[in-house]
Formats: C-alpha cells, sequence, structure tokens
DNA sequence: AATATGCGGGAAATCGATTTCTGACTTTTC
DNA sequence: GAAAAGTCAGAAATCGATTTCCCGCATATT
C-alpha cells in the first residue's frame, strides 16, 4: 500500500509536453501530432521546425495519453509455464525484442503451472488492456483463457487451439527434428532407441511422441525395439526414464528426450552408474536450452528456434489485428532441427 | 510498423467506463473515484451500491486514464545482465511478484553486456514514464544510468552507487555466505583453497574476493595457500580457472568460485580429467542458480535469495518515493548463506 | 473567368479517470 | 438559538495526447 508524496509529480525532469513543442515551433498541437505520427501530410518548412523544437525540448510523446485517445495500451502479455525452465527466459526476450521493435511493452508472467497465479495474472493483463496475449505454455488448459476471450483479445497460442475467434495456432513442426535426431541415430547404428515422453495430456507431448514413432517405423524398427516412457518434463522425470530404460532387457542404446531437463536427468543417471555416455549410451534431448552446452557431455539436441517462435507469435497477432476476413489465415509454422554435439555416437564405440 | 484497423478500438469487450457506472449507481462519477480509490469517506449506502455497479459491469478503471490525470505510470523498470544466467529469471520472478502486490508492472531489459542495448532499453523506459528502476546488473558502468539520472528518476543499484539525488545501494553480505564456505572447508581439513573470482572491474567481484582473503586469513592460511585466479564469470572462466589451479603444484584441495556458472565450468574439467568431485576435489559456488541442483554432483554454492534481493529493490524505491528527508535512509542490506550439497567433502575422503 | 476540387493546418472535442472547487446540509459551540 | 465549523457529494477543471471538423487558399476543370 504503498503512497507516494503529491510533490511526486512535478518533481519529474524535463518533460516537455506538446504544447510547449508546438508554441516553440510556431504551430498548433495537431501539427505536432501530425508529424510526431507521420499520417497526414505537413508542409516541408513546418515540419522542420516542428522536429527541431521536439529535438530542442527532449519531447517524447505521454504514453498513458496517447493510448487513453487511441484506445490502443501498446502493451502485450506473454504466459509462460515456468520461469526456471531455461527456455522459457530465451523466449521472452526474443518475444521482447520483437515486441519492441514495434513499440510494444510486453508484460510477462509464469504460471508455474499454478492456476491461481495465472489467474491473477489473466486479471492483471485484462485490467491493462493488453492489446494481446501470446500464451506460450505447451498446455491445453485453455478454461485459463476464458476471461481473454470474455474480453475479445487477441490470443496467439502453441499446438493447442484456443477455441475463441480473435485467435490463432502457432504450428511446431516437432516431425522435422525429431525425424532428423532418429535418423541421425540410425545412421550410428541404433537399433534400439527409447522415448522419454512429456506428461500425456499436454498435447505438445502427443505430437512430439507421434513424431518419434513415425520415425522410428520408418527406419524400420519393430515397436519392441523403441520403448516409450512418460515423464513429466522434469529432470526427476528424466531420471526415472533412465531407470526404466536401463531396466529393460536389452535396454535401448539411445534415448531421445521430450525435452533437455529430461535429458540432464538422464545424464545424472549415466553418470552415477558409471555408464559412459556416449560410448555406452547415446542421449538426445529437445529444445537446446543454454544449459545443453554446458552438461557433460554436451548434449546433442532439437532445436527450436526461440527467435523463430517468438516473432511467428508477433506475426500471429499482428494477422489477427489486421483481422485479415479473407486474408491468408495458413498456419503459421515454426521449424525445428538438430544440434549436434557429444552426447550421440555408435554404439559400443 | 503495425497498424491496426480503427475498428479494434470499439471492438473490447466489457469496457465500462466510471460514468457508466455512476449512472447505475446513481451517483457522480467524482464519488466512483472517490469510492475505489478510498481516500475520502463516503456514505455507507452509496459505497455499497458504487461497488454492486462496479461488480455488476465488471468495472476496472483504466490505468492509462489514471496515469495520464495522477501523473503515476505505476510502471517500474529492471535492468539485468544477461537473461542467460538463471539468476536472474528468478530475480526477475521474484521483483514482478513484489511489485505486482503493488499494483506496478515491470519492464524487463536485458542488457546482455551490450551498450547498446542497455542504451535503448532505458530510453524506453524513460518513455513509458517508468517510476523507478531496480538496476541488478552488478556491473559499474553507471554512465548508463545517465538518462535515468536526468531525468531525476528513482534508481536502486547493487553494491555500486549510481551517484544520483534520488538512488540507492543494496548491500550484499557477501562476506557473510562466504565465511560460512570457508569454514565449511576448513572444518573438513582443507588448508589449501583456491578462489576463481570474476572480472575485477566489478565492484561486486571485489567484494566477494575481500571476503574470500579476510575469511582465509581468519583461518589461518597462508597468503600462497589461497591462490586467485580472475575468470570471466561465465562457463569458459570456470574451465579456465580449473586448469590453472590443477597446473600449480602443490594444488588447491578446494575451490571456491565467484558464480556458479564458473563453478559449472570447473566441474566440467574435473570430469573430464577423471578427477572425482568431491573426493579428491571439493567445489563451492556462488548464487545457488537453479542449475546447481542438476549438475553432477549437485553443487555446495553461497545462497543470494532473489526473493530477498527483489524485495530489498522495491522497498528501497518505496524509500526513495517517500523520499523521507531526515529519514532512515540507513543502507538496505541482503543476506548470503551457504547451501551444502554434494560437491564438498574432506580432502581424500 | 467562374466554379469545383483538394489540401494543409488551426480550433475544439474527445478519451477516462482524478482532483479541486463549491454549495447544501448537519453538527458543534458559546 | 444563531453563528461557526465540518461533512459529503456533485459540477467542472485537468492530465496530454489524437482526431474530427471546418475554413482558407491554391490548383484543376469547363
Amino acid at each position: 500500500m504503498a503512497t507516494h508524496t503529491p510533490e511526486s509529480r512535478k518533481a519529474r525532469g524535463s518533460g516537455a509536453d506538446i504544447i510547449q513543442v508546438a508554441r516553440r515551433a510556431g504551430v498548433s498541437p495537431a501539427t505536432v501530432s501530425r508529424v510526431t505520427n507521420g499520417r497526414s501530410t505537413v508542409a516541408r518548412h513546418l515540419a522542420k521546425r516542428v522536429w527541431q523544437a521536439i529535438e530542442e525540448l527532449g519531447y517524447t510523446p505521454n504514453p498513458q495519453a496517447r493510448a487513453l485517445v487511441s484506445g490502443r495500451s501498446r502493451v502485450l502479455g506473454l504466459l509462460i509455464s515456468e520461469i526456471t525452465n531455461p527456455f522459457f527466459p530465451e523466449l521472452m526476450q526474443s518475444f521482447e525484442d520483437v515486441a519492441g521493435e514495434h513499440d510494444f511493452e510486453v508484460m510477462i508472467g509464469s504460471t508455474n503451472y499454478n492456476r491461481e497465479r495465472a489467474r491473477i495474472f489473466i486479471r492483471r493483463l485484462v485490467q491493462r488492456r493488453v492489446e494481446g496475449v501470446a500464451v506460450m505454455t505447451f498446455r491445453a488448459e485453455s478454461h485459463f483463457l476464458d476471461e481473454l476471450i470474455a474480453e475479445n483479445i487477441p490470443l496467439v497460442t502453441i499446438d493447442v487451439s484456443a477455441n475463441a475467434a480473435r485467435s490463432l495456432v502457432l504450428e511446431v513442426d516437432y516431425a522435422q527434428g525429431i525425424d532428423e535426431a532418429v535418423q541421425h541415430l540410425a545412421r550410428l547404428g541404433h537399433r534400439r532407441i527409447g522415448f522419454a515422453s512429456g506428461p500425456m495430456p499436454h498435447l505438445t507431448n502427443l505430437r512430439r511422441k507421434d513424431a518419434f514413432l513415425r520415425s522410428v517405423k520408418q527406419i524400420g524398427l519393430a515397436e519392441q525395439d523403441a520403448p516409450l516412457f512418460v515423464g513429466d518434463h522434469t529432470f526427476e522425470g528424466g531420471t526415472q526414464a533412465a531407470l526404466h530404460f536401463l531396466g529393460l532387457d536389452p535396454h535401448p542404446t539411445a534415448i531421445v528426450c521430450s525435452n533437455d531437463m529430461m535429458a540432464v536427468g538422464v545424464l545424472r543417471v549415466m553418470a552415477e552408474r558409471g555408464i559412459r555416455v556416449p560410448q555406452e549410451m547415446s542421449v538426445i534431448g529437445f529444445d537446446d536450452i543454454h544449459l545443453a552446452e554446458f552438461v557433460n557431455p554436451p548434449l546433442t539436441t532439437v532445436r527450436m528456434s526461440r527467435q523463430d517462435l517468438a516473432r511467428a507469435a508477433y506475426k500471429g497477432l499482428e494477422q489477427l489485428w489486421t483481422e485479415n476476413p479473407a486474408g491468408t489465415r495458413g498456419p503459421i509454422r515454426v521449424a525445428t532441427s538438430l544440434v549436434v554435439r557429444q552426447s550421440t555416437d555408435s554404439p559400443g564405440a
């Protein structure tokens, strides 16, 4: 319950307003506005005087006033699952960069898989009048979004549709990267490959798993040579998966994981058991988080570019704004691709 | 250069304004404002009618209008060094949580040690009229901040003073945690302890190093038994430090690092050389990033609580707002403490 | 040459709140 | 019981932009 002193209002620095600029340039405020927004044309010599006055006074338009009259806050929302998964901070930064290029600010909220946190954050988004929200949570809990939908706020999601008029789904091409991963393993000579999946209600995990199954079939593996384990996308989930696969007889010579954190868990178990990676066991992750480079050995993984994802999300919002009715509302695709590091090699190398 | 359709303005959902609320409650807008802000007293039965109208219409005050007239944007800035260091996302979330409790939004920018990025971000902060900025960069480049200082925006920094009227320094008590770390090692029997420092122009690293030197002196180590290496706070810096210390004869039996990323680099070198941690080499980090739990072995490290730091930063801004002239402008301290995991043991255990 | 058209720029309305001013009414005070 | 003081709520000013409306002047049209 902080309260400011009333003086704080006028204590601000240079803060020139549009009227002062207009006076200095010898024009009306309307003309200054026309110049800064470049909508309507203004005579050369007047525009020049206006720019000069702006320069001299260090004027920047008050965004609150601007937002008030235009009805556009120039603020976007970004919803992520958990800040401790390094994938998200990187995505966050990319999204802020794209948004910033277009003069938007971003409100960021991480749900931490906590319903109440999400609710509170979404309430804040609505109150701040955001112009659009990128829901980057890989989770199907669209009832989270009901309040946003009710307010008719444009919504971009991953994999799973928000089922609302002003919304749009980004389609991540998991198959592409996972195909590369499986073929990479096949080329190295692996004939028994485990897949450590994330939790199944997530549509994204279903997609990743299906892509894996299709790939192994394509290289001619029998079903029992491509065992699955369903974990929970965390480090611990990875350790459980590793223990499960090691318990099989014969056990797989390679493990593909549904995300990097699980892969790191797998690496840990191997290290504890004295099983050398990649000589005795190959491991592949998914996401290419920063950490993937720093574990031992550096992780071969499927990269989903955060820049691409962030740009795609922004582009999606743009499409929703222009509301292109007949428009090119084609799906927006995000590519994935394999990054080979040192956690994969031929079995028994 | 996105442009919206003009329709987007009225396309918004329920959006009731204060006049509609006033009408419905049969009072004037001024009274509604008085009720929502609770400044002045309003007769019981009127207030009740107002709240009911607010409820029924789903009214939330337009923050832009509110900001415009009050001169307060209710937005704060948070400047961090690099988003890929997991310490910062966690700090970020904590700061957003504290800010959110007080109805502030947070604009986040990471410099990535890039002057131009920082400049652009700070420009955005000024343009958005933030009411205060937390500079959590551990870096002494205060000329970054000149624009903020010129605008007289309240500033909270870590370790290094911004040298401005409306600013305040958080003092992290490095000595406390590092003392614990060194004494922990001494108790385990280590008599030769290396310190891998971060780059020296950073005041924070100077502080950490000094704390280390004081601690080892206190447990009675000679100078040559507490060798230093100056790296750069990254994974690679850690690998360099490790190689340096291993090259000494005799080499230290324990390495204390100025941050966790360096410690992870040290662990990597040990793993590659087949030197077992903690049996043959003890390693201690600093920060307690999320990752510290997941490396092999889990890292003993000095924890600086992000919650504490975030709360301290917010509290600092609060102090600057109230501008307590004679006030309790005492330093705001942030504690550190040792978290013992599995990367430390007796030498030769 | 007379009228129609276009265009640039100023005056004023507007966005949605907060806050100051003011007047009606109630409560205290001597 | 009359004057002074205190409450409470409405009317109106205000914040700082954008945008609509309109007028005057220059150019195009017949």
